[in-house]
DNA sequence: CTGAAAGCGCTAACAA
DNA sequence: TTGTTAGCGCTTTCAG
């Protein structure tokens, strides 16, 4: 049904049925005769119509990497929570980490005139900067700082940092770290920075075999831990680029009698849900993943209504929990 | 930029530019022309317009309970998985378990005249089930069983059943429960049963002292512990109706001096990462929640192209999964 | 293979 | 406060 049908139905003209899903510059008559025509027709006005007329779609484009991580997932609950409280519908696409259907995703975000769009970074190519800066809507980018784009990120390298602090100063003397790659701006790159300049400071200096690399899983947190004990010496404190790696580093350890933390302490990024339940439970640092979705939402909405020019970064501080792992 | 405008700069018609994004009955000479012209001007033709001309938005609406839980964004990731896979859209409303605003959103879907509806369950109530009847569109409901929609669930009371019983079978003469709500269906109601029938089938009388309840939290599950163990008498294994609140509860027996699983077994449903890592670490039975996502939106697919009729139940079995709270 | 033209469902002047 | 009317940007006959 349209609102030309509707509007016969309720004995009353399209503009005032148009009038009472807009302005509402209605007599309470005519209101009233809409109201019980709605109640027995069930009718609903095309949001696609509407927009054809007004250009407003309400829409926000939302790209994640991968839906099922606990930090994406917290991230998308807090862009939800304020984009819906202020009328805005999510688009939503999952890219699993691959990059292609990023770009798709902005092509098909440009299709349905999305009035913003936020992006969880990871990986970045010149292909998606070019493609974003195609774009003629706002952007926001969330877990990474990049020129150019609005922002919202956590302070990885003063985690990374903090926390490789707190360990040295509980006593390590030969520090270590699974990390991830550094084509990774924020875990990667940016909590290396951290872990090395902590060390550094401490005027320790730096055993290369005390390091490894490892994916964002807990078997491979796992391997990597068990490559890293495989060596003659061994590290007396590891920090881990996330909490899953952690996990999966403690694992290792607890099956091959490493003691946590008397042989060595661990520590890691992400207070996640693991974190506190893993045995020893993990030092962390938690990242404000929920309210850098919030913040992150909040930025766009003000760029679409403002239609700013001038980019902001924010950047979130951390918290240090400190837990068994390093008592 | 309009299709008018870009024709004119592509220096062809509308309707060729039109025949170029859908059938592409065209000459490969203009076929260029407008590839050329859409480097040029990255014209992107507007997805409403064509949905008002077409009817078709290849959008389906899906509502989540709580998008940061474990469980939902593994659903929510397998729905997406192969929505987007099959050229759909995805307008995701995050809830946080506020009925009011899945009213709300299902308004939403008719204006936005998505093609299905997938819904996350958990508590249903009668004005639920009405606006649902009248979508006019395919809608299916992930786990949980509802009479007279497409239903994707989890054998709940079976697992509850098969972990009682496997606890049993390793001993215990004393079970107890820490459950959630009989208003959810799913995690409270069926695993309840599948607890009950579990105990009366082994002969053994249930102590009513041995069942708490609890919230969907860790904390809530440490403070259900508590009060389980409170009692002079105690229980000697206890299923909980999630990892979750499992977690908490074997911190609370870790904090107090209670073994497990010596003094008491424990075990619960979700194979969440946590109960991998929890210490000890936690039997469970891993439901296949990636798994019903995908299927959910498979079984709206058909659906949609099929405008069935015939309602279908789809029940995913669960996997056992032994580990030391119960070894 | 192509272009002109009608019309999808809605909104927003405009004149009443 | 109301109804009439002219489009919004697109697709799709229809006749060439």
């Amino acid at each position: 049904m349209n609102i030309s049908e509707f509007a016969v139905i309720a004995g009353v003209s399209k503009s005032a049925v148009s009038r009472y899903f807009n302005n509402g510059y209605l007599s309470a008559d005519k209101k009233e005769k809409i109201e019980e025509a709605l109640k027995k027709t069930g009718y609903a006005p095309s949001a696609a119509a509407r927009t054809v007329k007004t250009r407003v779609t309400k829409l926000v484009g939302v790209i994640i990497p991968k839906l099922s991580s606990e930090s994406c997932s917290k991230v998308a609950e807090g862009i939800s929570d304020v984009l819906d409280a202020q009328g805005y519908k999510l688009l939503l696409v999952n890219t699993a980490n691959d990059s292609h259907k990023e770009i798709e995703s902005l092509e098909l975000f440009r299709q349905n005139r999305v009035d913003g769009v936020i992006l969880l970074a990871t990986v970045f190519s010149d292909l998606h900067k070019a493609v974003m800066k195609k774009m003629r809507v706002p952007f926001v980018i969330v877990g990474q700082e990049m020129k150019g784009f609005n922002c919202v990120c956590h302070n990885d390298e003063g985690a990374a940092f903090a926390l490789t602090k707190l360990m040295i100063e509980k006593g390590v003397k030969k520090p270590g770290i699974i990390g991830v790659t550094r084509d990774d701006a924020a875990a990667g790159a940016a909590r290396w920075n951290g872990f090395l300049n902590a060390v550094a400071k401490a005027g320790l200096t730096f055993n290369e075999d005390f390091s490894e690399m490892s994916e964002f899983t807990m078997d491979s947190g796992y391997r990597a831990a068990k490559r890293l004990f495989s060596h003659r010496e061994r590290p007396d404190g590891v920090f881990c680029a996330t909490d899953t790696i952690a996990a999966g580093a403690e694992l290792y350890c607890r099956e091959n009698g490493i003691s946590i933390p008397d042989d060595v302490m661990m520590c890691a990024i992400g207070d996640s849900k693991m974190g506190r339940v893993a045995y020893p439970s993990l030092t962390t640092a938690h990242l404000h993943y929920k309210t850098a979705g919030k913040e992150a939402a909040e930025m766009l909405l003000h760029a679409i209504k403002n239609g700013d020019e001038i980019q902001r970064i924010l950047q979130l501080d951390f918290d240090i929990i400190e837990r068994d792992s390093t008592s």
